[in-house]
DNA sequence: ACTATGTCCTGCGAGC
DNA sequence: TGCTCGCAGGACATAG
């Protein structure tokens, strides 16, 4: 399950690797639902560029990418990538056996392959040639206190329904949420414009707190997730509330609890969160 | 303008 | 053992 921290850590693995490298062609798959951008328009845009740097942008990976013209100009463009549930882009030697719902595969000029792996097919790959993708919403760890609390208010939603929404914040998904709220002790079906300043700046630095802590050690590793080396992250060992039903809260034993919020498991300790 | 709900998709685990 | 069934979740469309 991709989110900021995990998101982050691929994007620099693979800018460590791939930076610098020209993507020579590109096979997409049958399937319609990873291509945001039509399969024409991507087959069109990304053959014979450089790429420039990989980052992350909230929960997406934009690879910028630099075509010469034949005047001596040059092109810039932005191969964007999110990862949806299971989406995995793994930089691959073409000897490798291509795995189930293989998607995409972009063969570069040092002989590797990029391939991108999503069984679930809720990734979504598109390219761009305006200048400047920046995402839905705020970056939670350059925002300020201000900026977020200000985004909360006069919310009725619950705290947590807005933390998830990315055109408010973006990159912030279902563990980070329920984590950055137990460690702010706020409850996560208090109504978003509800809380005190006080409460949000807790959040806003709990939240801050956890994504770095989380990519310091190479993401979480719950369902499938792995980085572009194909290594596991460490986080989910951190995890105090989520996937933690019925066991003893870390902070005062009490047993922690499990409901629905927005379709979504929500993971809480009633006592330490208020 | 907000908010809530249904939809997409496969793999996995529970239950018989 | 092997089958069916329900569920998980991010983003987006649609309805209220």
């Amino acid at each position: 399950m991709p989110e900021l921290p995990e998101v982050e850590t691929i994007a620099r693995g693979l800018d460590k690797r791939v930076r610098g490298d020209v993507i020579d062609s590109v096979w997409l798959g049958k399937h319609r639902e990873p291509f945001k951008s039509s399969p024409r328009e991507i087959a069109a845009a990304l053959p014979g560029t450089r790429i420039a740097e990989i980052r992350r942008v909230g929960k997406h990976i934009v690879f910028d990418l630099v075509r010469k013209t034949s005047r001596n100009g040059k092109v810039s463009m932005q191969w964007i990538l999110h990862l949806g549930m299971t989406g995995r882009m793994l930089v691959c030697s073409p000897e490798e056996e291509i795995p189930k719902h293989t998607h995409a595969i972009a063969t570069l000029s040092s002989g590797r392959e990029l391939r991108f792996v999503d069984p679930r097919r809720f990734g979504r790959l598109s390219v761009a040639t305006e200048q400047g993708f920046s995402g839905p919403g705020t970056e939670p760890l350059t925002v300020t206190a201000e900026e977020f609390a200000k985004l909360f208010h006069r919310r009725k939603t619950p705290i947590k329904a807005a933390l998830l929404n990315q055109k408010l914040l973006h990159g912030v998904g279902n563990i980070y949420a329920d984590e950055s709220l137990f460690r702010a002790g706020i409850r996560p079906r208090r109504q978003a414009g509800r809380l005190t300043r006080a409460e949000l700046d807790r959040l806003h630095g709990a939240l801050k707190e956890v994504l770095r802590e989380a990519i310091k050690l190479g993401g979480s590793s719950v369902s499938d997730y792995v980085d572009a080396e194909g290594r596991e992250g460490f986080f989910q060992l951190q995890h105090r509330v989520y996937l933690r039903t019925g066991k003893p809260c870390l902070a005062c034993k009490t047993p922690i609890k499990r409901l629905v919020l927005g379709g979504r498991g929500t993971h809480y300790c009633p006592k330490c969160q208020r």
